[in-house]
DNA sequence: TAGGTGATCTTG
DNA sequence: AAGATCACCTAT
């Protein structure tokens, strides 16, 4: 296991790192039980230019704080009450950056994700989809602001893919982010049945 | 296709 | 203090 270091998570270009970390195992040891899976589905927020990001403007708020932080933290917060979104925070302190993680392909402990998300066979809606991601894996808003270098959530080596095999588009439920909802900072893994949405 | 669900933020 | 909003999911 080569697990990612807190100088990857550090890096200036968001957008760089949501299309690299398409193929990196997210690995989870929570309630003592281990599920990991391949990232398949990401999207980069940049807090400076970005009008879809939570940060956006500067805006510093109880809930955006962690997001400010140095790369390497979990930012999960509740979206529509119900899903705990999880977030990589990227880039270095004072510059609040971040990717959503969207879907996993799963690698280990499927019975555990099964249970978690009351499913009886693997299928793409097991982990497809950033909150049922989240729930299959465990993640909610407690592990907000952790370390992603630590015991509870982190991230390795494993994989990566080709130029050919990843596509590149619009990001999901940001209509309210005018231009900057055209930016194509939305990266799958082409052919994988394990996506949220074509 | 619509409704659930609740933290978060903005307005008054 | 109240109301709108929201990086979604599931079942009709």
């Amino acid at each position: 296991m080569s697990k990612l270091s807190n100088t990857y998570f550090q890096n200036d270009d968001v957008v760089f790192l949501a299309k690299d970390l398409l193929g990196k195992l997210l690995v989870t040891k929570i309630d003592d039980e281990i599920t990991a899976g391949i990232i398949t589905e990401t999207e980069a927020y940049n807090g400076r230019t970005d009008k879809a990001c939570h940060a956006y403007n500067n805006k510093r708020t109880p809930r955006t704080s962690v997001m400010y932080k140095s790369g390497g933290l979990a930012y999960v917060y509740l979206c529509y009450g119900i899903h705990n979104l999880f977030n990589i925070v990227t880039n270095s302190e004072g510059l609040a950056d971040a990717v959503l993680i969207r879907a996993v392909e799963p690698l280990k402990g499927h019975k555990t994700m099964l249970k978690r998300r009351s499913l009886t066979k693997i299928e793409p809606r097991l982990s497809s989809g950033p909150g049922s991601m989240s729930k299959a894996l465990g993640i909610n808003r407690t592990h907000n602001g952790i370390s992603l270098v630590g015991e509870d959530i982190w991230l390795e080596h494993y994989t990566s893919f080709e130029d050919k095999d990843i596509i590149q588009t619009t990001r999901i439920g940001i209509d309210y982010a005018e231009e900057d909802a055209f930016l194509p900072w939305r990266f799958y893994v082409k052919n994988n049945r394990f996506i949220s949405k074509k």
